[in-house]
DNA sequence: CATTAATGTTATAAAAATATAACATGTCAA
DNA sequence: TTGACATGTTATATTTTTATAACATTAATG
């Protein structure tokens, strides 16, 4: 189960892959198609890159012909969200709360006179 | 930007580092304290996924005396839920929705009869 | 102030990720 | 069927990450 979330981290931690991620989301593309997008990458290495994200289970295969059509499951992503995204945003925003509430403190002084001057 | 959240899925990218956010979620500990938890771990190994922890800025470190004290900030993780995790979440949503309207065709399968059978 | 405890620093070995090259396979289309 | 095209496979160089060891620093405490 940590090995599903060590992949899929791991696999949203490069530009590259994230970009592909993006390219894919309105559709499947050939593996052609996206080395023509990202030019300053050799095949082989947009291939590899793939590869990562497919056993992130986060790009499927579909075999058309000679073409390989990616296409983007997002299933996991949701996964990541429950588990581990979600409850640090929820963690986030109450350190928020709690930032704003010191704020409206400092504002209104007077009335925490007698903690302050110890 | 994007370095950023490569900094972020890479600090998230290894069980260790997770594990460590989670034992400091409800309140600070020191480095000490944490080596006791993560036995199977060298101390400089825990200091060094400190370290990349820090970097993506999840571990904020106060130092009192000759104690270190790890706290959690849960913010950056509020970037990544806003740009990465929320759209895609909800793209996976999107693909369950689409399954379930297949499912219902399905299941009533005289209503679409005239696409079905070309 | 000397000792111990907690942490920091530098160096290094081992493993994994990244990028590329060279060659191989399968398939479309004239 | 043959040539071109899209993709697949294997090998390898480079870089980064992970894990430790050895030594250094800083602060509490008797």
């Amino acid at each position: 189960m940590e090995d599903k979330f060590d992949a899929l981290f791991k696999a949203l931690g490069h530009r590259v892959r994230r970009q592909i991620l993006d390219l894919i989301k309105d559709g499947p593309k050939t593996t052609g198609a996206l080395c023509e997008t990202l030019t300053e990458l050799d095949r082989c290495t947009v291939m590899q890159h793939l590869s990562v994200l497919e056993k992130a289970g986060l790009v499927v295969v579909e075999r058309r012909g000679r073409e390989r059509w990616n296409h983007l499951d997002a299933l996991p992503i949701h996964d990541v969200q429950k588990r581990w995204i979600g409850p640090y945003a929820a963690h986030a925003v109450g350190m928020l709360e709690e930032l704003e509430a010191l704020a409206k403190i400092d504002a209104s002084p007077q009335e925490t006179a007698e903690k302050s001057n110890a």
